[in-house]
Formats: structure tokens, sequence, C-alpha cells
DNA sequence: AAAAAAATTTAGATTAACCTAAAAATTGAT
DNA sequence: ATCAATTTTTAGGTTAATCTAAATTTTTTT
């Protein structure tokens, strides 16, 4: 049997929510991420459950079985193999892709994937430097600092964002910082906690502490 | 307000049965296309009707309107525009991707369908040889010949197909007959219809009249 | 540990797209 | 032109995914 579109984004959403600890997930906080009522969240969690996808007791949470963490995985690697064809080949932006590989994620075919995925040249990032899982299933989240936790001095490589809304990437592109850019820490501003970065050795900016929360870097 | 998947399945139908005269498309032939009932038709005519996409009077069938044209237009550019993407930058066969085109035809975009057709190079055939309306919704037929109406002695270059099936495609890829090559008939067998034709000034083989009632060619 | 608050589930509806069976309209044959 | 056959529509139901409102369970506070 198949799963539907929406059965897959529920699936998709436990996952995300779930983190790696795989920790259970509350019926409301789905509501929220499904844009969807609490009522609605219980009937396709009993849905789920009767499928084998979840773990699910009344009142106690959800959490994805391995059937149904596999199909999970499966979707987020189709998004994000979407997402780079979208940037790579047909020249979007990365704050315009996201709800266009929320569609194409849901399109059956696994044959369709692993050429996509071969066409590509089997990317392990996707252009907002998630890590895309592999046709095995195997998703290794790299552990990458938070901006917040470099010292004053330090020169790291911007390696993802946590926000991936349109506005904040936007903001990232006005002030040059791209994906594999190279971020040094001059100082922290007292004042209001904002972050006086160099940018590839060239402008150093104010980053407001907002921003650094967000953004994902390696040491070099 | 936004058209769902099955709506723009039946307005891409209504368009392929009524041909380019437009005639007036019945509620049996459409069931028989959407593998539904003739009573689901109805009620899905009466909501196309009453969102003005056809023209509707109980018991005369039905045509589009020109909303209604514009919409299936734009479903058939989609459609027509994956399928050259599949075959041209994934790899697939003809005879794969139908199937597939038949989902990602329906993702919403038009940023995503312009892009993707720069990306392809404007294609104006797909790789079955049907022709792929332009931005503004432009679809010219080409009058194409059926093999069938070839003269003994013409040689022609081959168009196009009629069918569309998985196992007629393979069985021209076998007989190495593919878009664009040329062919001679040498003669019409009495006995069967068959015709003799030499295919690439190569071998010469048989072709029976069911395939070649299904063979768009171009005199040359 | 009882009461109040919050979270979750149940009950009962709604909508889109389908179904079967029966009724009505159209078409075709004598 | 009438009657039979065919086509189409109507009437009434079903399923998936949603909803609101009410009931229940869990959690938190005092």
């Amino acid at each position: 049997m198949q799963n539907s579109f929406t059965e897959e984004n529920y699936l998709k959403i436990i996952h995300a929510l779930s983190g790696r600890e795989g920790l259970e997930v509350s019926t409301n906080a789905l509501a929220e991420s499904t844009s969807t009522r609490a009522a609605s969240v219980t009937d396709m969690l009993r849905k789920l459950a009767e499928k084998g996808l979840i773990h699910y007791k009344k009142y106690q949470g959800v959490r994805l079985t391995e059937s149904g963490e596999k199909v999970a995985i499966n979707v987020i690697r189709k998004h994000r193999l979407w997402e780079v064809f979208l940037v790579e080949k047909l020249g979007f932006g990365w704050d315009e892709v996201h709800d266009i590989a929320e569609e194409l994620e849901h399109i059956p075919s696994d044959h369709l994937v692993e050429r996509l995925d071969s066409f590509l040249g089997h990317p392990r990032f996707d252009p907002h430097g998630d890590p895309i899982p592999d046709a095995k299933g195997n998703l290794t989240e790299p552990d990458y600092l938070i901006l917040t936790d470099v010292e004053i001095g330090e020169k790291v490589r911007m390696m993802g964002v946590l926000d991936h809304a349109p506005s904040f990437l936007q903001h990232l592109d006005r002030a040059g910082i791209t994906l594999g850019c190279t971020l040094e820490i001059k100082e922290i501003n007292e004042y209001d906690k904002s972050a006086s970065v160099q940018i590839e050795d060239k402008q150093t900016l104010f980053i407001s502490l907002e921003v650094s929360k967000n953004l994902l870097v390696q040491r070099r």
C-alpha cells in the first residue's frame, strides 16, 4: 500500500520534531506544524499507527517506527535533491526553492530519485547546507557549531542555516554571507550582543544575535 | 482559486478528446478515459461548469471554455517539458516517462515551468514528437502524415507516434525506428497489408498495419 | 492530594471525489 | 412516430482529511 501526500508530511514532520534522539512528539506540536487542529492529528496518528509507521499510545505522544523512519528519510532525501536541482540547474535562489520542493518531494518513483541523484552528481548537501540521506537511508547530521558558540578571534566556515525562511536567507544574501564563506568574529558588542564579523577577509559588519543563532559553522 | 489535480486531469482529457475542432465530449467517453463511472463524471462536470472552465448543458456533452482551454494547455505544456527533461537530462527511455510526467505536470509554479523551459533550451517537441505549447499557450499541431498514407517508393522522416503505450514504443526501439529516422516504403504486402520498409538506408523489415497506423511521418 | 489548567481524545459534521442503483432523457430501429 | 436501447443524470452512500465542541486524561499548582 502507498502512503498519501498527507501521511508523508506527517512522517516528515514527526521526524523533524523528534530530533536525532527520537524523542516523543506531542499532538499539539504536530497540530502546530501541520497547521491543523489537535483532533485532526489524533485521527491521523491512529491511521499511521494502524499502518505500522509510528509507535502511538493514547496521551503518550508518538515516535516513528523503523518503517516510518525509512519513509520520512526518503521524503527528506527527495526534498533535498530537488532543492539542489532547482538551485544548481534551474538557477533559483536558495530562498525560493522550499515550497516547490515541498511538492516535488511527494512524486513517487524510486527510479526517478536515483536518476536525479546521479544527474546532480550525488550531492551530499542541499543549498541550505542540510545533509542529503543516501539511497540506503543513511542520514548523518554533521555536528556544526552555532555561530553564538564561536569565540572572539576564531575563523570559521559558514556551513548551514537553522532558519529556512526566505526573509532570513535574503538577509544573508544582502550581507554577502553564503555557504562556504569564511567568517571571523572580531568582537561581541555588549549593548545588544551583536557580533562584529569579518566576511571573507573583506568588510566587517554587525550580525544580530537573532541571526547568529541561526548560522551553522565549522572551525577551520 | 486553484484547480485540483483531478480537475486538471479532466480538463486535459476533455482537450484531448475534443480534438482540434473542439467537438463536444460525451460523459461516457470521459468516464472511460478517467477510469471512473459516468455518475462521477457528471458530478465533476457540474463543478467545472460552476468554475467557468467548461460549457456544459445537461445531456449535451462538454466543451472547454477559453479559460478551461488555457488550463488544459498549460498542463500539456508542463507534461511535455517534463518528458523532455526525463529523457534528455535523466536518461530515461521514451517508453518510461509517461507516468512520471503525469505526476509532475500538476506541480504548480509558473516560475518553475519557465525556468525548466529555458534549462531545456525551449524545446519545440517532446520525446514522442508531440508539440510543446509555448508560454502564451499557443499549440500548433503539425500536420504529419500517417505512414499508411505514404505511397510505395516515397522516403519519409519519422516524426511522432499516435500510440504512446510503452509496449509499442519498445517495439519501435527493437525495430530501430527512432524519431527523425528516414523510412522508405518498398512495398505493401497483399497478404496482411504489412509494409516492407527500409530504415535509414539500412535493413528492410516488415511493419504491420497496426504499427503503420500509429506512425506519424513527414515527406522529405 | 485536591483543584485548576492544559493537553488529548471522542463525537458528530463537512468537503472532494468517488461509488451503485434507479430515474429520466436522448437516440435509433422498426 | 413509437418503443426499445443507450446515455446521462439524480439520489443516496463511502472514504480521507479536515473541522468544532464536548468529554476525558494528564500535568501543574497550591
